[in-house]
RNA sequence: GUAGGCGUAGUUCAGUUGGUAGAGCACCUGUUUGUGGCACAGGUUGUCGCGGGUUCGAGCCCCGUCGCCUACCCCA
């Protein structure tokens, strides 16, 4: 027997139709907000992921599934969907057009080469939606009160949480702060924190290790050191929200893990779910368009975990629906096709192929959740009509095949 | 990559100090020759993950291996 590799799963009856019912929710949502569909390729050149991710990524240094093509082309599943809506955005010169506002939604599998856990699979899927052109802090706000309408209408809890990682006026001096400050307590630092010092100082910010975030509680915080400018957004946004009724709590160590993002960052999690607690994620990303070598244009864009969605979602009960259509005897299969195909116009229709006895049809009907159960037994075909009796209410009837 | 837990019927699981495997659910049949869900009665289903070792004898003990889960790391 083939198994399915690991950290890759497939998704039927029920846990397929609610991992359909979540796109179809967040679809209807971001279609709202004025978003449409952009659809990009799974496989990408790996250096569209090595200067969008950035190379001191986890994502980047670990976790892709990268290989030569047969043309010896070194390409890479996605790891995640800004990237190549970006490189697409920049690829069609939507660039040039400036003063105009793009706002696309996207949703498909990605693929991160990583041990598999709960709420994290190889090959997962996320909704994610891209704003280019806009670079109002009002469009954060908007992004973000587009997720919270999503959650609600899936009717999931959680909370939200949101930081300003600056711009480049206010980030790379105060990177410099904190390389000082982390370099004087070196020594007390764990050892992953220590290499970070060099990598990517911001990360040791969000270490797990309780002894690093004991010491970090005096560390300079990015949120007391922006621009004016940075400043600014970042109160406008928490009046906004505030305004908006949208619960938020300031997180000084939210640091996206991918090196793109500018400003306002956030993050959704959720407590019910183990371990593996976003559910979503995004923030500003105003210079990755330059990076891919477009003209500068600002960006804002979220992504949401489905799988981990998954979890969470209720779906309600199936009722009884549709016909389910049955002979008695094997002369009489051929003319239930004929009344299924009209059924079909307005209904969903079962047929069983097999001749049975009454009893195995309502037990069939029963198997497939119809509302009602037709049969055409030795009478019925005599006559030219068919029974029918309705499952819920349980009433029954016979009437003409040409009235059914 | 590291650590812990678990692999027995379609499924959820039980299986004693080692003596050639069981239950619920599901499925099939019947009680009812044309009336479902409920009830009752019967019935089918296993390379005990795989390979080796110890033993008269291994689902159980030992070694190895593969897989799954959870956690670290990181992230949606």
């Amino acid at each position: 027997m083939i198994n399915a590799l690991r950290g890759m799963k497939d998704l039927t009856f029920e846990e397929s139709e609610r991992f359909v019912h979540i796109v179809t929710t967040a679809i209807g949502i971001a279609k709202k907000y004025g978003y449409s569909y952009i659809e990009t390729p799974i496989l990408e050149e790996t250096k569209l992921f090595r200067r969008s991710v950035g190379e001191s990524s986890d994502i980047v240094g670990k976790e892709m599934y990268q290989f030569m093509d047969k043309g010896d082309n070194d390409v890479c599943m996605r790891p995640e969907g800004t990237a190549g809506v970006v490189r697409s955005f920049v690829q069609a010169k939507l660039d040039r057009r400036q003063n105009e506002k793009f706002k696309f939604y996207y949703y498909g599998p990605m693929f991160r080469y990583e041990r598999p856990q709960k709420g994290r699979l190889r090959e997962f899927h996320q909704f994610g939606c891209e704003s280019f052109g806009e670079g109002s802090v009002y469009e954060d706000f908007t992004i973000i009160e587009m997720i919270g309408d999503i959650f609600k209408a899936l009717g999931i809890g959680y909370k939200l949480q949101i930081n300003s990682l600056g711009c480049p006026k206010c980030m790379p001096p105060y990177r410099e702060n904190l390389i000082s400050f982390l370099t004087e307590c070196k020594d007390e630092l764990c050892e992953d924190c220590n290499r970070r010092i060099d990598t990517n100082p911001i990360r040791v910010l969000d270490c797990k290790n309780e002894k690093c975030q004991s010491l970090l509680v005096n560390s300079p915080k990015l949120i007391n050191n922006l621009c004016e400018s940075c400043d600014n957004d970042f109160n406008k946004l928490t009046t906004l929200l505030q305004s908006a009724n949208i619960d938020y709590e300031v997180d000084t160590n939210l640091v996206r893990g991918l090196d793109y993002y500018s400003k306002t960052a956030f993050e959704f999690v959720s407590d019910e779910i183990g371990s593996q607690s976003a559910i979503a994620g995004g923030g500003r990303y105003d210079k990755l368009v330059e990076f891919l070598d477009g003209k500068p244009t600002p960006a804002v864009g979220f992504a949401l975990g489905i799988e981990r969605i998954m979890e969470l979602v209720q779906m309600p009960e199936t009722s009884r629906e549709g016909y389910y259509l049955g002979a008695m005897d094997a002369e009489a299969v051929d003319s239930l096709f004929p009344l299924a195909s009209k059924k079909r116009a307005t209904d969903k229709v079962t047929v069983e192929y097999g001749a049975k006895k009454l009893k195995a049809h309502l037990k069939g009907a029963d198997k497939v959740n119809a509302r009602y159960c037709a049969v055409i037994g030795e009478d019925e075909f005599r006559d030219g009509t068919i029974w029918v009796k309705d499952l819920v209410e349980k009433e029954e009837f016979t009437i003409a095949q040409s009235e059914f």
